[in-house]
DNA sequence: GATGAATGAGTGTTCATTCAT
DNA sequence: TATGAATGAACACTCATTCAT
């Protein structure tokens, strides 16, 4: 345009891919700039580097994404979600509750170690940026809930101390495992991971009342 | 930039400045950079914002600092240094356990909302610099030694379960209460402070077997 | 910044330079400004061409002007009032009224063949500018008012027709020198300046009713 | 790029369509290109809006039009043309000469407003394409032409002075309105059309010496 | 010591145009 | 002929740091 002023109203959103080529295109894209994320952190993130990374010109970046933050808010997504299903309880261990909070925190632990220095850098730029925030919310409500239903399911069974709100304490004892995967993994505390996992799911176990089964 | 630390040393490092009028603008920098910290996080921390708000010119501030990195680390270590001091008049003294639990988590969420949001930015947001790192790490040490130690009274005293390890059982439950400080004012989760305060010493309370005393 | 989210509300606006260096400097931006604007138009008026040609380097721009349209609008402004005040009728001519017609109407398109490509230029920005278009209202207000002015002082002279709106006239008689300039300079319709000076001011005495003073 | 004219022609210049539905696809581009350049003004004249308005995808743009100026010299010819067949059916025959010249000033006003927001842009905004600028100057001898030939006849009847130059007159007084259609339209001074078309009305008979049907 | 001007590599984004299918 | 993906130079702007006075 010769004229550098007046910004037009109607910037085309990027939509999503119809042809295969285009799919291949965008998912790459996604790859890499999860891929730059994890191990280049915040300065690898540019337009420019994942562009590179995968494999494409400058301007392809954004014929799929909107903006640099779409691209992250959609592999934060992406993250999250596979992190939550890799987190699910394996079900042989219907029988035993104490073991499912062992298996579920250890779980968490893995799943926040492998995949997710994502959602660690993540956290810090969700100080400044609120559809961020809004987002870690919204993962976390996944916890929370699943969390909640496993503790009425014990109270219901007369497994667990029934005076405790279900909601609030899987909000609180959530907390507890995400900061101590934090503090393990960020700020890289020296602590045996297996060793955090018993104690954490022994306090878990006691702060709820957990009876062993009748 | 923060993950550009340990630069080979070819330019002057500023010195202690040597007359009362250097320190008083020096002091008058690192207040301004923890005031902006605190309240306007890391979009207002910049030199030029720092230096106008300590109400001198942009090129004051290297007169007196190496980077910018250099002002964070000298802010954090004194917002770490006044969290030992306080750490040491803590009220640990006597009275009900139970509510000596509830005082203290209180406290910890009171300070955290206020006096650090500081290390509250740090932690999530300087994962490269392992000077800040190890900083937060003292920091906590200082939290879980208290608890271990308040711990060890309880179960000295028959109050407490004696079977738990007591530094292990501080870090955990610490970093439960962190976690809902970072819950409620970071990530801004709709919670009542009050509430959340009554919940998690409830959850304490049983997570370490407290008996009332005799 | 490490995070790339979230504005920072408080981008300092770029203050008047305070020493001889700065204001020589802010000058040379101006100059180099209107300079390429007049030269090559839109396209060489980009930050980067202006700071070369004002012989500083690119980040100076943005130490005087919060934006190129803040340079834009600060050679507008200049252009405009350098123009009115050439076009100012000389003094000389206070007795004939239709002399000084003639001279007004000389001045202008001169003063518009020689100092306002740039003017030409921002009518098409004001399209889609708000700001431009405001700040194009008001230079067209100076005339407006001086034109408008003039009518009144031979009305009550009893030199033109009393029946006559001042204000209005004094637009729709402007529009028509106004335009006659664009279709000379930039239309370049093949007209002989002096003729067209002569027929103008021709109607213009005509449309006014202007008698011959008694 | 309008100043890009003038290519090399190394690429295939797109012919003009030989079955009926690539005609309705061009027909359809051109269409909205118009449409968007009345309603959105440049920023809304890009190839991919104009293209998403047609119903066509994005390529499709570049099989019927060597670049965007290309269309933009086709809109710019069919407005012209447009104009040309209304003004062979001016009814400009007879009555009251002052009527005529009311009759006339609204009509070109209103036609300003509407239809040729097309001309008004390019003549503000395609200052360096000379192919464009000769085509404005050609829409406009049509309206001078016209009204000199009004004028003559005026002057022949012994209703307007005699001593004008038909020409000159027109193009003057031609420039008058067109400007005040700018001033109005563009420029949004804040004036009530009618209340300009009566006094644009009044001077403009004024200026010619109109006198009163015999 | 203090000032404020100067620096310039880097960032996110746009868009007219080309190309493979 | 039609499609939609791909291209990349160009642009406006930021900001930690350095420099001349």
């Amino acid at each position: 345009m010769m004229v550098a002023m007046g910004r037009s109203r109607t910037k085309p959103a990027p939509s999503a891919p119809v042809t295969a080529r285009g799919r291949r295109t965008r998912d790459a894209l996604v790859a890499a700039g999860r891929e730059l994320l994890e191990t280049r952190g915040w300065p690898g993130f540019t337009p420019e580097q994942v562009a590179q990374a995968a494999g494409v010109s400058y301007g392809t970046f954004y014929t799929y994404f909107e903006s640099k933050d779409d691209l992250l808010r959609t592999v934060v997504r992406m993250v999250a979600e596979e992190m939550f299903a890799e987190s699910r309880v394996a079900p042989d261990t219907a029988g035993d509750p104490y073991a499912r909070i062992v298996a579920a925190n250890r779980g968490y632990l893995r799943a926040w170690r492998n995949a997710s220095r994502v959602l660690r850098l993540v956290e810090r730029g969700a100080d400044s940026d609120d559809t961020l925030r809004r987002l870690l919310l919204e993962v976390r409500e996944l916890y929370v809930h699943r969390g909640a239903e496993g503790l009425r399911r014990l109270q219901e069974a007369g497994l667990a101390d029934p005076g405790l709100d279900p909601r609030m304490t899987a909000i609180v004892l959530g907390a507890m495992v995400e900061q101590m995967a934090h503090v393990i993994y960020a700020l890289r505390e020296p602590l045996e991971e297996e060793a955090v996992v018993e104690h954490m799911s022994k306090l878990w176990a006691a702060a709820i009342g957990l009876r062993a089964q009748a």
